[in-house]
DNA sequence: CCTAAGTCCTCTAGTAACTAGAGCTTCAAG
DNA sequence: CTTGAAGCTCTAGTTACTAGAGGACTTAGG
């Protein structure tokens, strides 16, 4: 899977641009402890290789998929111990994609309420408006969760 | 469309209870100012009445809808000029409609993802796991943004 | 060799949208 | 009159970063 040379040092700037993580996002997960304490050279400036950016990357992407900092940090933990049996990180995916599904349906329920308050808006004043109406109105509403 | 009759005074637990609001929250949108400050009894307590009960309903109705608090100000703002006409609000409730639009395609564009990420996960070892496996490397990666 | 631009460093503070807790006061019921 | 619930203010924490100040280092051109 991995056919790239593998890279030699890197500067934070490039370890950046490699990944697409903003150099003051690379310094935060350092800070909060998801990426270890980078090398430094002899002006104090961080130095990457390898490791680094394939942990990176691991990171950038699973954000990406949106899980949370604590979910990335199980994963990374199994990463470590690559013996063990995978079940925990299929149950992590398999809560992730849970969230994800409710995400969809209520983001569903509230397309439709929006398109509906769109569409019965036809540029009257304020004082007719649907879409301040149905706002208001909270009996009228089909976003159930109460 | 109001038929209920006019609430008289409540405590900030009885508003509470009557918006679904945390009370915490009550107090925190007075403190940025989408609810006015609040009348106060002999004994320095929050009273609330029917326009704070409809205020409110309003943005926590807004909130649930997924508005910003930018965009419930503007909401606000045109509530208080009835006689205006109402683009602006059919305009904010149009962005917000293409922004859920937006993020149902790429929930689904992730939930695709998941999806394919736990069904190869076959309960082996971690080396082998495809859940790791997929995060690490991006370029199997269907999610799209860059 | 020197300087100027670009990149890097640390540190603080800000963002959204709340939530939690400490420590105190007020209110309502028995 | 007491006790427990509900209220008050204030501070700090959450998630996941982003922005800016004020310096230090690095690198390419002259």
């Amino acid at each position: 899977m991995k056919n790239d040379r593998p890279v030699q040092s890197l500067t934070i700037g490039q370890l950046s641009k490699a990944t697409g993580c903003k150099v003051p996002t690379i310094r935060y997960y350092e800070e909060i402890g998801l990426m270890p304490p980078a090398r430094r050279s002899e002006g104090n400036q961080r130095i990457y290789g390898q490791r680094e950016l394939d942990r990176l990357s691991f990171i950038r992407h699973s954000r990406e998929l949106g899980f949370s900092q604590a979910a990335i940090r199980e994963l990374l933990r199994m990463t470590d111990a690559p013996e063990r049996p995978c079940e925990d990180a299929d149950r992590i995916a398999q809560e992730q994609l849970e969230a994800v599904e409710r995400k969809i349906s209520r983001l569903e329920a509230l397309r439709d309420e929006l398109t509906r308050m769109v569409r019965q808006c036809e540029g009257g004043r304020i004082a007719d408006c649907r879409v301040i109406e149905v706002l208001a109105d909270h009996k009228e509403c089909r976003v159930a969760r109460h």
